[in-house]
DNA sequence: CAAAAGTAAGTAAACGTTTGTTTACTTACT
DNA sequence: AGTAAGTAAACAAACGTTTACTTACTTTTG
């Protein structure tokens, strides 16, 4: 039996983040994949049975995955509050920052009805990322050291400004001056953490 | 000559609005979006160039156009800090309560390389809307209220929690029990303001 | 321990559909 | 009578996916 080429698979996989960074997720074709990837159509289906399947699949396993891996690096749930948050602000833009690519599909994760579904539907496994997380938020809930929101709230509090910043990151990169510095993210991530201490 | 049907007109924006929100971007078409408005094709090409501009105009004009013009009600620049703030949050969160179908495409907006290129193309009219809040955020940096940051930053700490918020919203609508409650929304808007606080 | 048999990986070309857009025509008003 | 709005039907191109075939490797066999 001929052994899989892990290559091909590979390339298909960050050609498509290519072009969907690049020509948005409308923009996407099997066949214009397969071509940029130096594939034949039919490779795809080897592994995936769909488009969809595809798309969900590279979504959750390549992007959510190894996103969540990443940002959860050195983080400890009893961490005190101020060093957890900056670890995990630290770690996100890190990651996003090497892996531009991977931004664009996280973003549409939160609009494409299909990736949405896709996610409503892994149910548990998002769980395991944000399990850590969310010790670390209801710890110092108990400890009294944050005010008490329920997880969804503290979520958007914590995260969604960050992903704005690392969205302003990516469009300043072809302009003449970053304004997204290091010191303006820490800025922003002491002003998160003091919205949230009692 | 025969007069504009300004009826159909609207029926072929609200359509496509309803196919982006409960099927996504990548699965409008414009044959499909004609048989929903129960319109001829053609008709839709009468007023839009092609896709692209039909869709950058439903974007800017329509979505865009009317949440400034909503977020900005009764607002003054010169408000105290927390009361600005509040009454920004409350008409964008009324807002999209009350034009679901905005927020979906708002959302692309974000994404998407050809709304993003639109979006920043528009330049000096997107400005119009900021202006004022703008203007709000420099008065307040001036006056030593809130500490100083580029206005990317400001905007990233004041908006995109809300923005997941509100889609959380919508996520618990469908749900046995809303978690994204008045209060919540409220105990979230206070700790970014005291976030931004000198 | 080579050569033949077996098999999944992979390809090129094509399938029927759907896409964005246009053509040729009709309608409804000034 | 004149004209833009609007329609039904069609266009080539691109779509997701499949068919028929070849390739490159493993395993079995003599």
């Amino acid at each position: 039996m001929r052994p899989k080429n892990l290559e091909k698979e590979e390339a298909i996989r960050s050609i498509a983040l290519q072009i969907i960074a690049e020509e948005g997720l409308e923009n996407l074709s099997m066949q214009k994949l397969a071509k940029a990837a130096n594939v034949s159509p039919r490779t795809i289906y080897i592994k995936y049975e769909n488009k969809e399947d595809f798309l969900i699949k590279l979504f959750i396993d390549e992007v959510i995955g190894s996103y969540e891996k990443a940002v959860l690096e050195k983080f400890d749930p009893e961490m005190p509050f101020a060093e957890g948050v900056k670890r995990l602000w630290a770690n996100a833009f890190r990651y996003f920052k090497e892996n531009k690519h991977y931004y664009a599909l996280m973003q549409y994760g939160k609009s494409s009805p299909l990736l949405n579904k896709a996610y409503q539907e892994r149910g548990i496994r998002q769980g395991d990322f944000f399990a850590p997380v969310h010790s670390f938020l209801s710890f110092h809930v108990k400890e009294g050291t944050i005010i008490k929101l329920p997880m969804e709230a503290h979520r958007a509090l914590l995260f969604a400004p960050l992903f704005d910043l690392i969205n302003e990151y990516f469009e300043h990169t072809q302009r003449p001056k970053q304004v997204i510095t290091d010191k303006v993210l820490a800025d922003c991530c002491e002003a998160v953490i003091k919205g949230l201490l009692k």
